[in-house]
DNA sequence: CTGTTAGCGCGTTCAC
DNA sequence: GTGAACGCGCTAACAG
């Protein structure tokens, strides 16, 4: 690993010379900048980045944390932030929490001194904890509502307010809500778009759980909604609604004729599964790619403290979703 | 940010002291230590990786290149390296390839001067570029044999011989193998495992691919299965097998009735398939841990030059694997 | 046990 | 257009 001493010594140049061949190339004059450049190939040298970003006070890092890479939302989202990081010469750190706060707050400390921004996507710690931690790192999160903390939050509304449009209109009265964790906004955001819609439309909302963001969630959740008897449920996301359809297979009720199911997150698994499972699409590509946008924003020095970009959702129609074994009477 | 010496200052020390408080608390006498840490504490001190990195010549940070995030193999060995490299106080870097050679090299290229040591898991690129690039970055590679390469790499073997016990057992007397990325070693290897298994039991194999390893292959590849009227496929991974059973369903073909289905990997998916999938597992998380730990040997200077740590494999049976619809002849 | 000294490799004034 | 000098924050000798 030659250094930059090295180079200047071969091209007979100082080394600031050949600093600036690799940050300002017009200023060199053309000789000098050949033979720079010549030195550089044949002694395999490249600039230190640990050098340069003790230098310059910035390290051109990025750290994204998720709470479960094998959650396949996050796949999507991380390759948006990394594409798009890399299109603004950053690299990125990525980081699994396991959907357990305490790891999140190790994990968020251990990468704070070495990034120079920090994207938390639904974030599970506390909202205390979280302040003290990032302060003095420049943060945005994604899918949670922090006042004074850039954000990118996709809206469940529109997702939630056609899928009960859709069971209405398919002649369901009542719909079951499984909910996912309780410290999740997303959680708190979906029950309540749900709640709200549900009122227009004058359908009945129960919800069972909390559940982990898991399969295996679903099929336990399966025997629960059974017991209940509901002819409609909406899981607060796919993975939750695929353990359900395949636990009511199992028992042997029909997904779609007798009971509908509809999930949120619109996964690639949605439509692998069979039948395919209506969903309320959450574009999570589009949020990690505004998320880089946002901090790019901010790392310049931009006037975008508070400012949070809201994604909007929409209900995919898939196979999981039929008129209920008998019509419920019209409210 | 604070630094060293308005820590020193504060509690009136040499900033020789404070570091080894941070590196070598025995050493600090109690109550040096004490105010010490006091002073960090009020100043919110924190050592900075960034000027530590540059100091000692190494960064603290493990890089880890995977072909695809979303490919649900690789979530549980992520996990595992970054527990791994945790357990050893070290940071992670994950970069995915989108199972591109070239944004593979490029990604390896962003990553070799900003890590202590590098871990390429299933490496897509060809192998001269690859050696050109990781010389003077300590490697390790998974599922891959490169000469001189300290590599963890998974048997087929023992699965592959199980699968075509199974089979054979049922009453099959030909199976169509489902290929992967021809760049891809683990798709050599299986192959390689199941023409020597066949040949062991006297079953014909034919081939079909080569398939992207994803779940939209499969599909493609039911048409083609069924045109060619197979009686047991084995698929190179699991997503392709659960292409496959979900085409086959689609055109009335009774999965394990009718054909048989087997896949490679054992992700949370196959067991969620349904019929859940028969598949031969791969242990990506000790794979992901095995590959930490030699990381470690190789950067404590162990002579592990071309060490080559080997995972077996084993079959699970669920329940897409039957008899054939009609016996084959005995060979 | 502690302080002093001397860089790690680079980017940036500021003169020339 | 170019070089000399300085320091980013820290740790590793070496004395004491």
């Amino acid at each position: 690993m030659a250094t930059i001493s090295d180079v200047a010594a071969r091209a007979g140049v100082s080394r600031s010379t050949v600093s600036r061949v690799f940050l300002q190339p017009q200023v060199v004059a053309e000789d000098a900048r050949r033979r720079v450049l010549a030195a550089a190939d044949t002694l395999g040298y490249e600039p230190s980045p640990v050098a340069r970003s003790l230098r310059r006070g910035r390290t051109g890092n990025l750290g994204l944390v998720v709470p479960d890479i094998a959650n396949p939302f996050f796949p999507p989202l991380i390759k948006a932030v990394q594409r798009q990081a890399r299109r603004h010469q950053m690299a990125l750190f990525v980081a699994d929490s396991d959907e357990h706060a305490d790891d999140e707050l190790a994990l968020v400390r251990a990468m704070a001194k070495q990034v120079d921004g920090l994207i938390l996507a639904s974030p599970r710690v506390a909202e205390a904890d979280l302040r003290a931690l990032i302060e003095g790192t420049p943060t945005v999160v994604i899918n949670r509502r922090l006042e004074g903390i850039p954000a990118v939050v996709t809206t469940p509304e529109q997702g939630m307010t056609q899928a009960v449009e859709h069971l209405a209109a398919l002649g369901h009265g009542e719909i079951v809500y499984l909910a996912g964790p309780e410290q999740a906004y997303s959680n708190q955001q979906r029950r309540q778009a749900l709640e709200n819609a549900c009122r227009l439309h004058g359908l009945r909302l129960s919800e069972l759980g909390p559940f982990e963001p898991h399969f295996e969630s679903g099929v336990r959740a399966g025997d629960l909604v059974l017991a209940q008897g509901g002819s409609a449920v909406v899981a607060y996301n796919d993975q939750i609604a695929l353990g359900l359809l395949a636990r009511l297979s199992e028992r042997g009720t029909r997904v779609a004729q007798d009971v509908s199911v509809i999930g949120v997150d619109d996964t690639w698994l949605a439509r692998m599964a069979s039948p395919a499972l209506t969903t309320v699409r959450v574009p999570a590509g589009a949020a990690g790619a505004a998320a880089v946008r946002l901090m790019v924003d901010v790392l310049s020095g931009g006037p975008v403290a508070g400012a949070a970009v809201e994604l909007a959702t929409e209900l995919i129609v898939r196979s999981s979703t039929a008129a209920p074994p008998r019509p419920a009477a019209t409210a």
